[in-house]
DNA sequence: AAATTTATGTAACGATCACTAAAGAATATG
DNA sequence: CATATTCTTTAGTGATCGTTACATAAATTT
């Protein structure tokens, strides 16, 4: 075990609070004292175990996508395309409508604009939005290839196009929309897309 | 002429100047020197001209739906649901892609997730997202009754998943998405959705 | 001209912001 | 045991937040 007075919290615990602040507050809406509160620590125990602020909501935004969000990486492993599209869709809805949750999903709802000392924040989430549209694509162009989409498929475009819908999907579920309407939602992308099969 | 000393500054433009910060800051970002600044005004000026910042902000919104997103209430007066929808689409994409503003539906951008002072925005916000989608849902309700849509159409639904694209619009142009991918997007939705003719 | 009314500039208000210095407390190692 | 290392607590730091008293300036009304 290594030196020193050992760490009285649970990190993983922590973080899992911090989750919470951070998805209803926003990063610059969620104080210090918001954060401290939850988490049950007093701030220099924040600042040993997670740098800063920004450092701790690095570490929650990957708790929070291996957690409430790996459905999307399990989505990926999905025998076909379409069934890939269906699962994200559908996975996108149970999360953003679990009542559980604030509502919404935490890349949209944590900074779109803030302050210029926020920016470094919003570039993170913004390449993480991006890196899961990517994925997307890359799944859509197996597909094509494998002959499952038809010939014309425009890959990049219909990963675009879902990626918009499941994004819209945040801001339905803060208008109140609920867990059926939003599954309504992908259903409704799932029967209109040209995804073949 | 109201008694008492003139206004030195024009207030259309002062209330331009409060849209641009607040677009690109949102509203808890945008501090009161930022607006100032911005206005070319002091403080004491703000405040007796438009309450206090939340004022200034009802007053920008106002300001945002009688300019930049008039488009909206001039779809709603197309001949057919189906043309109502497609300058939506477009409007949207045209609006939220255009270079000259920071990018992305003021009324997303400005507060999703904050601290509890600002709810009264938040619901403010809302409140609006929700009448743009009414305004959706009634249209094609008519269109419906006049028989241009489906017999079987859901004009509620078709509305609501009209809107989710538009919103997510929003999240794709701030990952980097240009008029041209927002405008194939909309084409997309318009090229798929059951509204008939 | 005098009185009234409203806008402006200066300067500051208390509250909260993210963050940390300093000291005590709890573990490890030698 | 002593020493080193790390965490926790207390109590604060300066900076910035939205907002406002107060005095002055510029207009209308009487």
């Amino acid at each position: 075990m290594a030196a020193g007075r050992p760490r009285e919290f649970d990190k993983a615990e922590a973080l899992e609070r911090a989750l919470g602040v951070f998805w209803r507050k926003g990063y610059e809406g969620a104080s210090l004292a918001d954060l401290t509160g939850a988490m049950g620590i007093k701030p220099p125990s924040l600042y040993a175990a997670f740098g800063n602020k920004e450092g701790l909501l690095r570490q929650v935004l990957d708790h929070y996508e291996n957690g409430p969000a790996s459905y999307a990486d399990a989505a990926m492993n999905a025998p076909t395309a379409r069934e890939t599209v269906a699962l994200l869709l559908h996975g996108a809805a149970d999360l953003i409508g679990d009542k559980r949750h604030p509502g919404g999903c935490l890349y949209v709802m944590v900074a779109l604009a803030g302050g210029d000392e926020a920016e470094p924040v919003r570039r993170e989430l913004s390449a993480r939005r991006k890196a899961g549209e990517r994925a997307i694509r890359r799944r859509l162009e197996r597909g094509k290839k494998e002959g499952e989409l038809p010939a014309d498929a425009d890959p990049a475009a219909l990963a675009r196009y879902i990626n918009t819908v499941i994004r819209g999907l945040t801001i339905e579920a803060l208008d109140g929309a609920g867990a059926k309407e939003l599954h309504q939602i992908a259903d409704m992308a799932l029967a209109t897309l040209p995804l073949g099969k």
